[in-house]
DNA sequence: CTGTTAGCGCTTTCAG
DNA sequence: CTGAAAGCGCTAACAG
């Protein structure tokens, strides 16, 4: 079963190259019963056309690349099942790559889909501003971009993510529902993500006129997994010390939340009755903590599928030279209510 | 800033083509000015060689595509960031599709990665049997296949996963040296990795002279998620009615274990007090459950940089000529003490 | 309805 | 050291 070509096709029946692949792209100019000959012997000897040929002439791969700082983490994993997906449905693959949080590794990632004739990115971009001059340049000409997830930027594109402070805001809201009134914020370092939950955050407690303390704000470098649970630990004993045990947690991502629920626990500090968590979460297994978490989770899934097909939506218009109109689309995040405030 | 070809550059600099191609790849044959002048020429206008127009004419994509049953399960995440790394780091790429557990599905696609001419594919397939036979086939003519995880199947290649038999033997024995006697165990439909476990949590009963019980066997059908927990609340209500309740139980699935915990904690069940709990589990957030969850995990991304770095094996053997071993590598899963037992 | 031809961008002999 | 030419497998314009 070696890979047969059109011309394999063509010699065995006695017909030109182009006779064959008008055939098997069903064209209206061949006869029935050629057609019926040919496919029946491309059938028989698994014939397989060559995309890559056929791109080549094209101009066109039908493969959109995808940028996600760790495929591992269950927020980027649940968009790239929903990429996959509606891309396999659209005729499309996806080359999937990790940027690691690192500008230069994403700027080689960029290349790499560049060269491989990708037709489209798709990316949620390490920074607000390392690529995105380099990405708006790509956009504009070549090769079009859409932003998912990270959409704090100036890019011209598609944006697709959800609405950070609004749904920080709702969060914080709850807690002050439950007469928590001493919340304590931990949030990553800047960026724009962590920036809006902060301000939705603050937001709340101005509107519930609760003074916003500094010393109720907690930001944790991320990129050291091993000592953000004594990050908060340390955090934790000090407001102890000064009196000013929180009661209740915000925690503003999913490895801070899912890490606080388990630092709480190993600590011995009850939820929620001594300390009340609520947090930003994808994990598929919210529901097994214990106590059961409360969280905010993205709709993950369906930001990659929006993501996937505005893209398809660009490529589309591209060819038919018509005008696009960019938006923002920003999902409703869902506050699932457990058992942890 | 639109793509620009070798043509282009040729033109732009007074040269031929094929004098650019062969600057641009450093021979040796050509004069250092000239390579330093088209260099510089290329970075200037961001010249990306086209990986279409080489493939075609090498026969050689640099890609390698991967086919797992759901990217969002976090085994397979795991996997696929540890194939992502190692693919990145000798030059290849990878597409990466899902069969959703569907044979069809996973036939399709087969047929894609193919016919975009990927240099090889690794797969962990959805059953023991249904594509094997054209994987075979494939394998031995144009495409390699490499299998990881499902690997108790006859296809004549290498396969990377764990010895699923001895993990679980030794999950089972970790429980009997804590003197629980009754245990359960909760497990998928039949397939080759479920049978393994199922065998060596026996073997480890027989060798301690406990006799296995059927009523101690559950398998769930885990295409139905939703009606998973109720599955193992029936059977546990019905054991306690019978007066058989369980000391332990030993879950054979990721999905299992992080749904009993939360089913046990859900029940009010006291782990490891009154029941005790131990399973297969690559969730990251394990010590995150209440108790911290005792789990065997797999090491997934060492699972999948061994399966990509076979791939390349036999790639470069092939090209060479080379005689091919093939070997099955069972790697060691690791038991996490925690203080789910 | 079928065939001829050119060419996508690149690599690779072979000549000069 | 540099260039001309062929060809990877396919599509598409054009001819017949």
């Amino acid at each position: 079963m070696k890979k047969i070509t059109l011309k394999d096709i063509a010699i065995a029946l006695n017909l030109s190259v182009s006779t064959v692949s008008k055939a098997l792209s069903d064209s209206h100019e061949i006869n029935k019963d050629t057609k019926k000959k040919i496919a029946a012997y491309a059938r028989k000897h698994n014939y397989q056309y060559n995309t890559l040929a056929r791109s080549l002439k094209t101009g066109k791969t039908n493969i959109i690349g995808v940028i996600v700082s760790t495929i591992s983490n269950s927020f980027f994993s649940q968009i790239l099942e929903g990429i996959e997906e509606s891309s396999l449905m659209q005729q499309y693959n996806v080359i999937i790559m990790q940027s690691r949080e690192n500008p230069a590794i994403e700027k080689k990632c960029i290349d790499i889909l560049y060269s491989k004739g990708v037709d489209g990115i798709l990316i949620s971009p390490v920074s607000d501003s390392a690529n995105l001059n380099y990405l708006q340049q790509l956009h504009q000409t070549d090769c079009p971009i859409v932003i998912f997830d990270r959409i704090n930027n100036h890019l011209n594109t598609f944006k697709i993510g959800i609405d950070n402070k609004k749904a920080a805001k709702r969060a914080t809201q709850e807690l002050i529902n439950r007469n928590y009134r001493n919340i304590l914020h931990i949030t990553g370092l800047n960026n724009g993500v962590t920036n809006e939950r902060l301000t939705g955050f603050q937001e709340a407690l101005k509107q519930n006129n609760i003074t916003f303390q500094e010393h109720n704000l907690l930001r944790c470098d991320l990129s050291q997994i091993e000592i953000v649970e004594n990050q908060i630990l340390n955090k934790l004993t000090k407001l102890k010390q000064a009196n000013k045990s929180p009661d209740a947690i915000f925690t503003a991502t999913d490895l801070l939340t899912n890490r606080t629920i388990g630092l709480l626990a190993q600590q011995k500090i009850k939820i929620p009755d001594e300390i009340a968590l609520i947090g930003f979460s994808n994990t598929n297994y919210a529901f097994s903590f214990n106590p059961p978490l409360t969280c905010i989770s993205q709709p993950a899934k369906n930001i990659g599928k929006l993501a996937i097909e505005k893209m398809i939506n660009i490529l589309d218009l591209r060819m038919k030279k018509r005008e696009i109109v960019y938006e923002t689309i920003a999902l409703e995040a869902e506050l699932i209510i457990r058992e942890s405030i």
